[in-house]
DNA sequence: AAGTTTGTCAACCGCCTTAGA
DNA sequence: TTCTAAGGCGGTTGACAAACT
């Protein structure tokens, strides 16, 4: 199957966008929203492809977009974030309001990374160890839920239950779930996650025994084969479990 | 002052996921 | 169930500016 292109490159402007271009934008999508990417451009009088308008859009028109330098809280979080993320710059986009994933990747290309290997990697917080300690207890010491008669939940019902503060990240699927074990396979400072990762949520105080209780109070949404669970979300429960806990209370604040 | 290197960041590219027909 | 369009994501590029020689 070939791929459609993405959008008619005859004729479309690429590179820097303009003032006109940016004015032209920010008036269409504030007075008829941006339902259709892909028809915007044409609707706006753009001569640009959808998904450039998209990108200028979330990543500098919004209104909500926070410009300037990244506070020292901002970066400490970044680190932090990056430390149990890895580079999933989406997600932790989604917990530094007013700041996109793009940005935040510069950031981190340009300043964090750099300054994390000036300083030696004793240095790091010692919570962030415990925490990466924590979760590799977790992958010692717990076998994964793949019980038949556990009835997945909806990726969305999910979502909604559980994973209320990532705001577009896309969880939920075995592909997404592969390719998270991969990013947090190839980050350095990450334990290895393997399928029997996840724990026995049976033996857990806040699940129930009965599959139907499984079901509603299971955050992880356990879709088909594989890991069992939604690594994602799951890493975002494990990591709240732990704030809880007292563990890493002032390692970052959501 | 001119040329070169380095840093920054907006924008693009290609792949993946999702929704809907 | 399959196919396709659209949206979203992370990696990468390239233009520009600042710093350096």
């Amino acid at each position: 199957m070939v791929r459609a292109p993405c959008c008619e490159k005859m004729g479309l402007k690429k590179g820097p966008w303009t003032h006109e271009e940016d004015q032209t934008l920010m008036c269409y999508i504030q007075r008829y929203g941006h339902g259709n990417w892909r028809a915007l451009p044409k609707l706006a009088g753009l001569l640009r492809c959808g998904k450039s308008c998209r990108l200028r859009w979330t990543n500098y028109l919004r209104p909500d977009i926070k410009r300037g330098n990244f506070s020292n809280e901002e970066e400490e979080t970044i680190i932090n974030l990056h430390e149990i993320l890895g580079n999933r710059w989406s997600a932790i986009a989604a917990r530094l309001p007013g700041r996109t994933d793009n940005e935040i990747k510069n950031v981190w290309h340009t300043h964090l990374k750099k300054r994390l290997n000036k300083q030696s990697p004793s240095s790091t917080s010692t919570k962030q160890h415990s925490l990466v300690e924590e979760m590799s207890k977790f992958e010692e010491n717990t076998t994964i839920l793949t019980s038949p008669s556990i009835t997945p939940a909806s990726p969305q019902q999910s979502s909604s239950d559980f994973s209320s503060n990532t705001e577009s990240s896309s969880f939920g699927t075995v592909d997404n779930r592969d390719a998270s074990v991969k990013n947090i396979d190839s980050s350095e400072n990450y334990p290895e996650l393997g399928e029997d990762f996840w724990p026995d949520v049976s033996s857990m105080e806040n699940f129930s025994a009965s599959s139907a209780d499984l079901q509603f109070q299971n955050p992880f949404s356990p879709v088909s084969t594989d890991y069992g669970f939604n690594v994602d979300e799951s890493m975002d429960y494990w990591y709240n479990l732990f704030i809880k806990a007292g563990e890493v209370q002032d390692l970052v604040e959501f």
